[in-house]
DNA sequence: GTCCAGCATTTTGAATTCAATTTTGCCATG
DNA sequence: CATGGCAAAATTGAATTCAAAATGCTGGAC
């Protein structure tokens, strides 16, 4: 057999920053990302050699990528027989959604103490651009999606809570794929926009016994319609 | 240089149970064992060599297991440079504990729906066996944690949390090590022991409410007594 | 005496290689 | 025709090997 060559990341520029740090995290990245999008559905064998293949590595890196998607519950091990997407089970999405009411009704009450100017400015500024997006299309959902994250994010560092913050990411890697699944949950973006303007009220005010009810419940509601849109298929 | 044999793990017998399923697994084991006794301190470079020599092992496994350790939060990864053991921020440690309360509570909101004959049984017997250990010894401080531990595990498997119940199995062991170096932060085990009594009759009668809140006192308590010893030093 | 530069050594990163198990397809047998 | 077993192929598990980057040390210059 022909001598491959030794194959690396492409040098990044001095001050480069989109290049992965190694080329375990690319992998993990590239799959998180399939996984997520539906593109390898849940059950799916995720054969080393495929993946390697696909991604124009070797197989070590792509098994530390597995072993790391293996503890965020993304992917399941079974020895001996490979790496297959794990399926999640209604019971365990309902309660990552009272999980993540419970940390974010926290996440509220600390906020109220720390927020600071800036960050009242931000979010003010997340919740214009909610208001401007159109309402049917689907980069106009995307762009929400992304606008609703980046709003929530914000209150959570204000909070402090690293701890909640970190297993809140993987919690909400989890429940992604059934989010997309679900179709538009966000039927009443009206309503999600009203929410946050009360969320950013109360936030103001430093009224943290408000923040947190506002956000357990705002929380509590896209789960309970998460869960009803699953259930009608 | 001479071929070295090609090292296997020891076959285990087919009905044998103690043999672990992977390399990984096997050094992620025994490197979260000696993290948590504090026999590697925080801040201490984990050298892939180091540890694949004293495991008896190549170095693939060894990255996998230090890959795994870090998405547990007990080691820190720095592209190049390697893994440290993780040190973990005061704040943190609160957090920690702030996050098992609210699980607690919850936990015991449930499990009071859900809890069975065999379950009050059970717990009734552990409480029985930390009720009967002798005081100062250290092997009694052990086995008081190992039945505490046993204790609450069946109510949170009484509960039916499973994703709750995996997560509080990863903070555990991100605040063991602080635990264990705090000392006897079982202090007041008479008081411990009080407290299960009452656990185990709210339990016993269905209370959910009142057995949410005395978990969440329980773990508060427990946190704030190890602040406090950690503190003092 | 101190600081900086260049080289050697150490250590991590990743690919290739080899062994063992599992799985699959095929054939024989009931 | 179905089922069980056997053999071959495919796939995972783990060690060795080779390349690149980081660290440490030494020597020289200021």
């Amino acid at each position: 057999m022909t001598r491959a060559p030794y194959l690396r990341l492409p040098k990044p520029r001095p001050g480069a920053q989109d290049a992965h740090e190694s080329l375990p995290a690319f992998v993990a990245e590239r799959l998180r990302e399939a996984i997520l999008a539906g593109t390898i559905p849940p059950g799916a064998l995720l054969r080393q050699e495929d993946v390697a293949g696909r991604l124009g590595v070797s197989r070590p890196p792509v098994r530390e990528a597995l072993k790391q998607l293996e503890t965020e519950g993304l992917a399941q091990y079974r020895p001996r027989r490979g790496y297959v997407v794990a399926a999640l089970d209604p019971a365990d999405i309902a309660e990552i959604f009272e999980i993540r009411a419970l940390f974010e009704e926290r996440i509220g009450q600390a906020a109220a103490l720390h927020r600071t100017e800036e960050d009242l400015v931000a979010l003010d500024a997340e919740i214009l651009a909610m208001e401007a997006l159109p309402a049917g299309t689907p980069e106009g959902g995307r762009a929400f999606g992304l606008h609703n994250r980046r709003f929530h994010d914000r209150i959570r560092a204000a909070s402090g809570m690293r701890v909640m913050g970190e297993l809140l990411g993987v919690l909400a890697n989890r429940v992604e794929r059934y989010i997309r699944l679900g179709g538009r949950l966000a039927n009443s973006r009206e309503q999600v926009n009203r929410e946050h303007r009360d969320i950013l009220a109360a936030l103001r005010d430093g009224d943290g016994q408000r923040l947190g009810l506002l956000l357990r419940l705002h929380v509590h509601d896209a789960g309970a319609r998460l869960l009803r849109s699953l259930k009608e298929r």
